[in-house]
Order: structure tokens, then C-alpha cells, then sequence
DNA sequence: CATAAATTTGAACCTTGAGTCAAATTTATA
DNA sequence: TATAAATTTGACTCAAGGTTCAAATTTATG
């Protein structure tokens, strides 16, 4: 029975084929939050990957691809943990819940929010940029619901959230694997700082 | 007197050359800012001047120098800010005061903190990340002042202050001239949230 | 006005790095 | 082992964009 052998996985082609193309993506992704977009070359990640670049071409149709699907990586994982149920008294609660998980995960992942949206061409930057409003707007919404529980104080919403979102981002810019603070440590730090900025 | 004639702005070479200079790495930093370093070609950076591409080496050695001087350019501003003098009681009040200065400076002057550093050659690499490193110890130092005199809650200073910061960076990324939001709101809102989170 | 200095330009040059492809190599199957 | 499919490679093409430079143009000065 070849049928049951094809669904194992270390003998499985296809699953192989799309282990390794989400190893080039992610091997990717990370190298351009440290050095940036255009400062990695594709020969920069084959190398990492023990590859050579005309090798990258068989799973990859292009260097956007690799931008593409790694913004896409990190927001499926963002939506991933906004539909994670979260029982908690008040909506600041949920958030802060949520802020934590956000905060562990770019550390660990080694993702970054920002990195080059502007290098996309116009088709997939829309569909990027659509991924993020979306998941700011269901953020934004909860501190709208916060802010009707009394749990958030008052103010544009909107505001409220690119500030602590910026602290998101900024992380991933001078975060270091190496460095002394664990994930933990900065998330519990963060999702209390933002927290307290929020308290009504 | 041809002394005072030269001495006399508008008619001093220098200055105007000078003059020149800046607006070619304000008008770029601009550029960087909104479409990355690596999208904008110095055939756009001389268009949005009504020049020619050769024209902006008369004034600049290389796109890299345009790219460090407006990096610069920025922290000479940040250090302004830093320089004025604030009295106020305590830590937490000077740093509202200052942060609220920096939100402004940053939406007025369209300049960002983290376009492409990354893209700077080894040497001016360092020197702007010197730079950045020094305005950080002394906003750092305020926050430590802050923990001393009581105003500012305990915890690790270098964590609370990249917190701040990163919103700061963030700002940069998504804040539009033409969008129905004024400086100053963004300002007050950003140094309110700041203040809170930081809050004994 | 004539001359020199300052400024700008068009037309090249050159390097970097993305992408292609036919051939070589490895891996699976019978 | 022989064959076919999957995977990888070396060598090449090609375009984009930064940089140079001698000549043209503009601006200031005597």
C-alpha cells in the first residue's frame, strides 16, 4: 500500500517539498529583519540554507515571493492568537493577554511587522496591508469594547493602539536572541507597560 | 565692501550652497522615510527638486552620505530637544515635556529613526548608532531619575524607555501630513499614554 | 561686455544582484 | 541495477541604478 506510505511524513514528496519552502522563508524573513530587504542577497540566504541560489528558484518563483509569504507568515500567526479565547473579566484584560502572546511571538519568530512593505509591488503590498488593517481593526475594536466597560480609559482608539503597536515593532529592531533578556521577561515587561498606559 | 556683501545671505555662495545641501538630504530623508531607502532612486530624489541626477553630486558625494547626513540630521534635532531646559518637579514631568517635543519634531519634520541603517557602510554605521546610543543612556537616565524621586514606577529602566521609543519609530512608519490628525493631537495623546504607562 | 567661477547636464560606464536554463546529480521505484 | 522523477548546480543573461566626466549653461564680477 503506497497510499499509506505516501501520508507518512518524512516520506511524503509534497510535504517535504513545502517543509523546505517554509525553511526558505523563514531562514529569509529572519535575515531581513537584521540586515533588511535589500541588504540580503538571494546567494546571502542559499548560503544560510546550504544551497545554492539557483536552487532557491525550485521553491520560490521570486525574492518578493519570500517577502510576500513571510508578511503573510506573521500575520497568519497574529490571527492565530487573536482567535485564541481568552476568558477575562474585562476587555484591557483579553488585551493584555493578547499583547503577551504578541510580544513572545515576534521574539521567538524572529518576524517583523515593518520590514519593507514598499519593496512589494502593488498587488501583494495591498493584500499586506489589508492583512494588517484588519488585524488592527479587531484590535482597536477591543479597546473600543474596553473603553465601554470602563476598563480603558477614554481617547481615539486608534491612537491608543499605534502606540502600543509601535512598541511591537520597534522590538523587532533591536531585539537579540543572545542578549540578556529573555522573551518572557520583555513581554511581561510590555504587556504591563501597556496595560497601565490604557487604565482608565 | 564686498566683506559685508558676502556676509549678506542671500548673496553668500557658501550658504547657498549649504542650503542647497540640506534641502537635498531633507527632500531624500523624506523620500526614504516614505518609500525606503532602497525604492528611491537618485533620479527621483533630483526630479522632486527639478534637477538631473548628475546635478545632486555637486552638493552630495554619494546616495550613502545623503542617507547618514539626514540620519544626522535627526539626532542633531533629538539633541536640541534634549539641550532645552525643562523645570519641572519631577523626572516624569521632564520627560512628558521632552517626548511630547520629539512626537512634534518627528511629524513636522517627516524624518525617521530607523530607515535603513542597516544600508550605511561600517563607519557611519557606527557613528549613528553612536549617536542613537547616547540619546538613549539619557533618556534612560531621566527614567532612572524618575524610579529615584518616586515618580516613575520600578523596573528595568532600558526596557521601559524602548517601549516609549518604539511608538516613537512606529509614528514614522504610518502617520500622513494629509490625514485628519494634527501634530499636536498626536503629540498630546502619545505623551498622555506615555506618562500613564510609566506612572508610579 | 568679457571673463571666470559656479552650476547643471547628457551620455556614457560599471557594478551588483535577480532571474534563467540546460546539464549534472541525487533519490526513489520497479 | 536501470529508469524516471526530484533536486541541485554552474554559467550565463539582463536590467537597474549609482557614479563619472567633459561639455554646456547660468550667474557673478571687473
Amino acid at each position: 500500500m503506497t497510499a499509506a506510505l505516501t501520508e507518512m511524513t518524512p516520506f511524503n514528496r509534497d510535504v517535504q517539498y513545502a517543509a523546505k519552502k517554509q525553511a526558505v522563508i523563514l531562514s529569509a524573513a529572519g535575515a531581513f529583519r537584521r540586515r533588511g530587504y535589500h541588504n540580503t542577497s538571494m546567494v546571502d540566504i542559499a548560503k544560510s540554507l546550504g544551497l545554492t541560489k539557483a536552487a532557491l528558484y525550485y521553491y520560490v518563483s521570486s525574492k518578493e515571493e519570500i517577502l510576500h509569504q513571510s508578511h503573510l507568515a506573521t500575520y497568519a500567526q497574529m490571527d492565530e492568537i487573536l482567535k485564541t479565547r481568552i476568558d477575562a473579566p474585562a476587555a484591557l484584560d483579553k488585551l493584555e493577554a493578547l499583547y503577551h502572546r504578541f510580544v513572545i511571538m515576534l521574539t521567538r519568530s524572529g518576524a517583523s511587522l515593518l520590514t519593507d512593505v514598499n519593496s512589494l509591488s502593488a498587488e501583494p503590498k495591498a493584500e499586506v496591508l489589508a492583512r494588517r488593517t484588519t488585524i488592527e481593526r479587531k484590535i482597536i475594536a477591543l479597546v473600543k469594547a474596553g473603553q465601554k466597560d470602563g476598563s480603558i480609559r477614554t481617547g481615539d482608539a486608534r491612537l491608543l493602539v499605534f502606540f502600543f503597536m509601535g512598541a511591537l515593532n520597534w522590538l523587532s529592531a533591536w531585539y537579540d536572541d543572545a542578549g540578556p533578556m529573555g522573551a518572557d521577561d520583555i513581554a511581561d515587561h510590555f504587556a504591563a507597560q501597556m496595560r497601565a498606559g490604557l487604565t482608565a
